[in-house]
DNA sequence: CTGAAAGCGCTTACAG
DNA sequence: CTGAAAGCGCTTACAG
């Protein structure tokens, strides 16, 4: 069943396709096209049930009506989150979106950027792993649309949407030190030039620094990687058997799992034993056991706002005025850290806000 | 910076945009095109960095080797990844995807399917909503190739990929049994008429019957979909004050993430007061506290084949021949269900595989 | 060995 | 009020 194109309709009514055109895209009017013809041409479309080929519509506008977004791992709960929102952002204005998982490879975005581009999306949304500044900066060159989204390039100016990472982490370490800890655990993942991370980092030695809590080094363990559940479990008996700690604070959820994972194998109890915190809440937190006290990003925003900056861009075509959001984090206090020992209903508990 | 086409390389090197294409195409030798002037184009378009427009491309060719994925929601972990798998099979081969998300609402799809269309997809893989029986059987008429997950049509001959749902939910049923639980209450999710629904609830009763376990109607409870934590609570509430039972049975991984919270609520052991088990398994039901014996569904291979059958009807354009898929699933047997009270390490019970 | 031309399906400036 | 023509950037049958 051959597609009807706008020729086939002109041909069947013995006009041009260039009048056809106009009518569906209701310039008709405008135009000035005769109220007789115009219900003609609309009854016919409708009839034969004609829809225009956007391929041939955009190459023709130089617009494709698609974006590209960019993430490690699409099947990751807070990139498919994000994905969620940005789909229904972009839908609601007519976009649409193609998705890649890079993986955190930089090679691989890289391809991924460029498969993009010769598909001519409008713009993208990416959430670059950090080998790529070159790359960036040249997308930027390019006056290519784009908005970077849970990490930012430092020293190249591009759109951003981020969250708070310092004053959460300092926030949560806060929490867990007014709660009488003091030899608090910090767990980050290998890649440490990787900036919300560092920006995490900042965060709770502030925290410390604030309350006259030495920064301790050998407190502070870098996580490859490749072998997290491994190395978690190596650094954690260390931590515990040599180092006394009380709390551990994860930076972000994988790592979160993993950690949940090896307490339970050592069988020691949170709070009891060990407090445990992570920065990025996922379903699985609220239901774990204990529901875990967690920094949460807000997800929905994040998607939201990049679509917004993007599709500006788009329209306005501005060249160099770019926008940086950092969006406010939420500390959500749950059981894991000992502060409401006695309650048995987490939904209870009220949840506080940080900026 | 305008993007370079066939046309500057051509005009650059005083030569047709034919031969530039054939060159860049690969099809220098076959037409007997001098090695010489391959060299010279080949290096020019390395120089200008020239990327055919994939979307000229596409029109004049027929074929925007995209497919389209429609589920419910990508940031549901069952339906993200299935997506991460496609998105892989489908690169592999050059094709790259664009998802949306139906909310299970009939006419939203509907849309979908047309934008889709509109973007001349080469195919499309849909976990359709059911009332789309006819916007399912106009795709067959058409000869879109595409191909079902999850759930299928009864009675309209599709591609399709789903798992063996029966089995499955007799398998947990039966593994119930054998622990000695007899009074097993069933959670289904309320448009029953789902297909997945369907099956597993006939696998739950197959698996009573052969044990000579009456089914009773008063343990098996729908759940409206739009208030799935009040009415387990009202539903559990009843099941456990008035019908004694010993074991529940959430027919999806919503209905169990809310059996959960509502268990804890009630302040019930797991599975001391009562065991509880999941169609569906996902990330959080290995660290929930206990860890929850679960069907889990092989995501990756419902990607994998999705893509293959979609492609290789593209590719052969076969019409009319359907390939129909069912899938093993595995039974998980983690602590949930009492079966392995005295083990702490749930990492190292074996896993019992079904078929 | 190479090029002029048609055509994929649109939109839009231009002419009448 | 309406149409012929050009052009978006490709590929490919045809001609020489």
């Amino acid at each position: 069943m051959k597609k009807v194109s706008l020729q086939d309709i002109a041909a069947e009514l013995g006009v041009s396709k260039t009048l056809v055109s106009l009518v569906l895209n209701g310039k008709g009017n405008e135009k000035g096209i005769s109220r007789d013809t115009q219900k003609k041409v609309i009854k016919l479309a409708g009839k034969l049930n004609y829809n225009p080929n956007q391929m041939a519509r955009s190459l023709r506008l130089g617009s494709s009506k698609t974006i590209g977004l960019i993430v490690a791992d699409i099947s990751n709960a807070f990139f498919s989150h994000i994905a969620r929102s940005i789909e229904c952002e972009a839908g609601k204005r007519g976009y649409n979106v193609m998705f890649m998982s890079s993986e955190e490879d930089a090679d691989k975005e890289r391809k991924m950027i460029q498969i993009l581009q010769d598909r001519r999306v409008d713009g993208l949304i990416l959430a670059t792993s950090f080998g790529n500044r070159d790359e960036i900066q040249k997308l930027r060159d390019e006056q290519m649309p784009f908005v970077l989204i849970d990490r930012f390039i430092p020293g190249v100016k591009t759109n951003y949407v981020i969250v708070d990472n310092h004053k959460g982490a300092c926030a949560l370490t806060q929490h867990l030190i007014e709660i009488n800890y003091n030899r608090i655990a910090l767990f980050k993942i290998s890649p440490s030039h990787l900036l919300p991370i560092k920006q995490r980092t900042e965060g709770y030695k502030e925290a410390l620094r604030k309350h006259g809590i030495p920064v301790r080094n050998n407190l502070i363990r870098e996580i490859a990687f490749q072998n997290v559940r491994e190395e978690i479990e190596k650094n954690l008996k260390d931590l515990i058997l040599n180092h006394g700690i009380q709390a551990v604070f994860f930076l972000n959820n994988n790592l979160t799992v993993a950690g949940l994972e090896v307490l339970n194998k050592f069988n020691l109890r949170i709070p009891q034993d060990i407090a445990l915190a992570s920065f990025d809440d996922i379903d699985l937190f609220k239901y774990a056991y204990p529901p875990i006290t967690a920094i949460s990003q807000p997800h929905e925003d994040i998607g939201i706002h990049a679509v917004r900056i993007l599709l500006n861009d788009i329209k306005t075509k501005t060249k160099g005025f770019k926008k940086q959001l950092v969006l406010p984090v939420e500390l959500i206090v749950r059981r894991s850290c000992g502060a409401f020992l006695k309650q048995t209903d987490s939904t209870t508990i009220h949840d506080v806000h940080v900026s």
